[in-house]
DNA sequence: ATAGTTATCAACATTACTGTTAATAACATA
DNA sequence: TATGTTATTAACAGTAATGTTGATAACTAT
């Protein structure tokens, strides 16, 4: 570097909208997050990725701790954004065979737990966990999700009449086992398979099958 | 106060053993640990639950980050003791009704999610997760814990023949089945359950139940 | 153009956390 | 009682993190 000494920096600025510039910092302290651990949650670590100075993340988020509720509440509605994208994509090819096809689940694993957003999860409420902020989205999700499994263990009934209220109790069960599977699978799974002995994709593939078979 | 600027403070010293002075300091660590997450474990604060000094702390640890790697080390080893101990008592009781009656399984939900003993797993591992120092101790461990959970696939199958391979097999997938959920529920369960409405005692006994039967 | 707004930055200030040193109190042993 | 060992502490030092301030560059609206 010859200039050092000589030339004065440019010291062009770029001036974002403070929606983009959030969203530039958010992006930022995710991945570092993911690549570090929740040790690596420093503003100057996460403006240096950002390529901003620590002082424009105080000046958006106001303090360390906000962003951190905020990536955390972000976070969340990823999530449950990806998982009824899920759904969804399930719901517009229109056979009718869920319980048999562990697609759906699948994906849930994937989205859960191989993205690293268990962990991401896990961090949010090891934490202290709030959440109040993304409260109405997360209800909201919920009842789709609710809704989605209700129709599929019908499905998986075949002609039997299921009533609702047991369809719905099931759901609960389902969901709540499917979720803190996967978020245990996603945290704990990398030590436990290998210890157990159940290492490899196909090994990971014969345990979701399994399970997938034993949830209706 | 009257004695602030005047008396001298008698300063009395507690003199412990080593042993005696990491075991308190890490009971400390580990109920800061519980109490307000992994951001709670600064010596400091440890220092004062414990009722010592912090350069007690680094005297016997060497570094913050030693007491934490021995912190996780313990726990772990305290976790797989109580698993084993709620194994053993089963077994000396010799009624082999282990599949109807689900008796241990909620004891393992009890001491992996209810205790916070997933919590502070979860943290050991978001943190890189080591463990080589109590590796031993897990591979005994879950040896022992294999060879019960196959003992069960046996007795649950009655008069049928199980091939080892096929209940060994059986036997990792439900291993890991229940200490990822247990996991999960220790970390997920509390936000989860709200979400889901399975709160309440009864809605936890009943998935609980729920779930055990689907096991064998 | 001109003025107003504010996102951005550099430099500084301040805490908070970890680690160091030297002295001392508690205990064991001789 | 005398002596040695070391667990404990207080006071200090270093470092890394957060937070503050004032100036400026980029953009908008008039």
């Amino acid at each position: 570097m010859a200039n050092t000494a000589t030339a004065e920096a440019p010291k062009k600025r770029i001036r974002r909208s403070p929606e983009e510039a959030r969203a530039l910092i958010l992006r930022a302290a995710k991945s570092r997050l993911k690549a570090v651990g929740p040790e690596g949650l420093q503003i100057k670590e996460i403006a240096a990725i950002a390529g901003v100075t620590h002082s424009t993340i105080l000046h958006h988020f106001g303090s360390a701790e906000e962003l951190r509720v905020s990536l955390a509440e972000q976070m969340v509605e990823e999530l449950l954004a990806d998982i009824l994208a899920v759904m969804d994509t399930r719901d517009e090819r229109d056979d009718r065979v869920f319980p048999e096809d562990h697609t759906v689940l699948f994906r849930v694993f994937e989205v859960l737990s191989d993205d690293g957003h268990a962990r991401l999860l896990a961090w949010t409420m090891l934490r202290g966990g709030d959440l109040s902020g993304a409260e109405h989205t997360l209800r909201a999700s919920f009842e789709r999700i609710q809704a989605g499994v209700v129709m599929a263990i019908k499905a998986a009934a075949g002609d039997m009449v299921v009533k609702d209220e047991v369809a719905e109790r099931h759901a609960r069960f389902i969901i709540y086992l499917v979720a803190t599977t996967a978020v245990g699978d996603g945290i704990a799974g990398p030590n436990l398979a290998e210890l157990i002995g159940l290492t490899g994709t196909e090994a990971t593939k014969d345990f979701r099958d399994w399970f997938a078979a034993r949830l209706f």
